[in-house]
RNA sequence: GCCGACAUAGCUCAGGGGUAGAGCAACUGAUUCGUAAUCAGUAGGUCCUCGGUUCAAUUCCGAGUGUCGGCACCA
């Protein structure tokens, strides 16, 4: 006699077994018809498993986040259906769903193309079409093997020898095709609807492995109607227009060529966008206490060695030599042992403590080709690294600090939304347990005194020390780690920094590593991408353009452009023999956030007409009223006065 | 690095075993115009590189390089 308990807190009263689907259907047609999925005492199940007992239970209907999920683990299981269905002795491994939609890992001598997608598509609408019902087996352990064995199956064979002894191997049928799956599901293939559609086809390794043979990935994106999918795929090409590829080359900012694979050149606009971020940065830096440094390119082999990077990275790192001398050096892959030989140089006091040095560090890293992305993957990059070397009574405070100015830092740039997440002891590592134990107890303390929530990301520290990872979200949603704090007991060991206590003894330091944007490369690509390349006035490499409409005007924009210039603007004059209308729309396609129009009246009157960027009015103003208006607005938001 | 796709004018792209095509951009000329494209003309190419097949390859085949999408990697 189970008694159902509603989400309204009403009990129902059964005389034996139910299921999801008998309870719906005694609380009405319309709730019978549109429950997708149970949720029995918070777990989400099948609506026609038993439930012989007392139990709270939830409906999800369609419009649920949950019934989302189910869609899309759904659509996997009837991708392949329709793959095995087309493609006889292709093998399944796994398909979850995922952010959007899902995917399913097949293995097949031949991989499969986007020219399959339609004959598959076709199939996967059959399937749905079809109706048939999800329904649930557990078999036995043995049995289950056996079975996927005698299909060839290996790869579900494994899986299922694989799971935990306590759990049951649910199997679950769709029609004439089964898979081994832990559920739940929707209630027949027709659920899972028409807006569906297949992606694109990737290789992925076995359970993530590099070791273990590719199979062949299909993504699929799946939605709860048409309209949703429109959406999401009208997002997909707002997304690409954003590419900072596009973008960088549009706006004539950088390019890549085949002689420097993952090195960027800077074209002028590029790179007045770089120095503008770089001179915010070095002023947060002279703000926030720091000292600024610069160190070699080229650092002998020992140093690595020492360091421990020749060990660990030594094929991720560019190697130079000369023919007349018999010495080994790489190019820089970081600062850290730089810095620390700057420290080392004489004799430290605590006096000195924290002690925060500072480069816009140039470094190396060959990158494995496949990692390349436009700018924010290179092979040369520089970061905005520093160093905080100081007692491990301070590294609360200087947490502390660090999220502050990083926080200021992200505000200013445009982003207010950030996550923090906390990467402890990885499986390679340098130092003792004991080591690592204090450092990540350090880092969590200085974290509860700043403040700090965060969330784990396991074994995926640096190999000298834990982290803190600051995770910014863009305008789109999508999610950036470029911050950093990781505190290090290791390399201020191996390089013998040292520093005279106030007992006049030598005492080890600790290293703090630390960046705020990461990497000026990647940190731009993010900015153009948040911003679509419609920068703030303050970061736009071009910030105003002065468009005369007539030739006679032509000697006034040219005067109004020098008084900008003077004025500290990046301001360039238009007075080329187009026709106004089309200087506007050239000038805002290449997003001038400001256009001036001048015109025989603007030049008789000493005035401007301002028009901003994707707006349609103009004002007017005097020559004066607009440099000095312009000059306040163009002002970087640290230097403004509050 | 691995799997797959792609590489044609500055850009976006079409084409195809036998003089290489469009739009935009560029250049020249005319036009002097009031808030998102004035008109006309001209020029522009090792069809990524190297090899093979062929009477003939930019096109077909192979290798390499690069880019793109994933996977793996990211000190």
């Amino acid at each position: 006699m189970p008694a159902i308990t509603l989400p309204d807190g009403t009990v129902r009263q059964f005389a034996g077994t139910v299921t999801g689907t008998d309870i719906a259907a005694s609380i009405g047609p319309g709730l019978a018809k549109a429950a997708l999925a149970i949720e029995i005492d918070g777990k989400l199940c099948d609506m026609a498993l038993p439930i012989p007992e007392d139990a709270s239970i939830r409906f999800v209907t369609r419009k649920d986040p949950e019934a989302l999920e189910m869609i899309r683990h759904d659509a996997a299981h009837v991708l392949a259906e329709a793959v095995q269905t087309l493609f006889p002795g292709t093998q399944v491994t796994i398909g979850p769903s995922i952010e959007n939609g899902f995917y399913y890992d097949f293995y097949r001598n031949e991989p499969f193309t986007p020219d399959d997608f339609a004959a598959i598509e076709a199939k996967m609408k059959e399937i749905v079409d079809n109706k048939a019902p999800f329904t649930r087996e557990v078999w036995p352990r043995d049995e289950a093997i056996k079975f996927f064995e005698d299909k060839g199956e290996r790869f579900k064979a494994e899986l299922i020898r694989d799971l935990p002894e306590s759990e049951d191997i649910s199997i679950y049928r769709q029609g004439e095709w089964l898979d081994l799956c832990r559920g739940p599901h929707l209630r027949d293939t027709s659920d899972v609807g028409n807006a569906f559609k297949l992606m694109k086809v990737a290789g992925a390794y076995w359970r993530g492995d590099h070791r273990n043979p590719m199979l062949t990935r299909i993504y699929g994106t799946a939605w709860r109607d048409r309209k949703e999918l429109e959406v999401h795929l009208h997002q997909l090409e707002e997304a690409e227009r954003r590419d900072h590829r596009r973008i960088g080359r549009e706006m004539d900012l950088f390019h890549i060529q085949e002689e420097a694979v993952g090195q960027v050149f800077w074209h002028p606009k590029g790179w007045r966008l770089y120095t503008t971020l770089q001179d915010y940065m070095r002023r947060a830096q002279t703000r926030w206490g720091y000292e600024e440094v610069r160190t070699p390119q080229l650092v002998d082999r020992s140093l690595w060695e020492a360091s421990g990077h020749w060990d660990k990275y030594r094929h991720h790192m560019f190697i130079a030599t000369v023919e007349d001398e018999d010495k080994t050096l790489a190019l820089k892959p970081m600062n850290c042992p730089c810095h620390v030989q700057i420290f080392r140089h004489g004799l430290r006091s605590y006096r000195e403590l924290p002690l925060r040095m500072a480069e816009f560090g140039a470094c190396h890293r060959y990158e494995p080709s496949g990692a390349l992305h436009g700018i924010m993957r290179v092979r040369g990059f520089t970061q905005d690294d520093a160093h905080v070397f100081c007692t491990e009574d301070q590294i609360a405070d200087e947490t502390v600090l660090f999220v502050e100015m990083l926080s200021a830092v992200y505000r200013d740039l445009g982003f207010s939304d950030f996550r923090v997440k906390f990467a402890d002891r990885p499986e390679a590592r340098a130092g003792s347990d004991e080591i690592w134990d204090k450092a990540e107890q350090s880092l969590k303390t200085a974290c509860e005194t700043a403040g700090v929530t965060y969330e784990y990301n396991p074994g995926e520290g640096a190999f000298y020390g834990p982290k803190l990872e600051f995770v910014l979200r863009d305008a789109i949603g999508r999610d950036w780690q470029c911050g950093t704090l990781q505190v290090d007991l290791v390399l201020p060991e191996r390089l013998d920094a040292s520093y005279i206590g106030e007992d006049s003894a030598r005492h080890r330091p600790v290293m703090l590593h630390r960046a705020i944007l990461g990497s000026f490369e990647r940190f731009i690509g993010i900015l153009i991408e948040q911003h679509a390349g419609k920068f703030p006035l303050w970061l736009a490499p071009v910030q105003v353009v002065v468009a005369s409409i007539v030739s006679d005007a032509g000697a006034y924009a040219e005067e109004v452009v020098a008084a900008l210039r003077k004025a500290g603007l990046h301001a360039e004059a238009d007075t080329r023999n187009e026709k106004i209308n089309a200087k506007i729309r050239e000038h805002s396609l290449a997003r001038v956030p400001l256009i001036l129009v001048v015109g025989r009246r603007e030049a008789e009157e000493r005035t401007v007409a301002l028009r901003r960027l994707g707006g349609a009015t103009q004002e007017v103003l005097s020559l004066d009223a607009a440099v000095s208006a312009l000059k306040l607005e163009a002002t970087p938001p640290d230097l403004l006065e509050h």
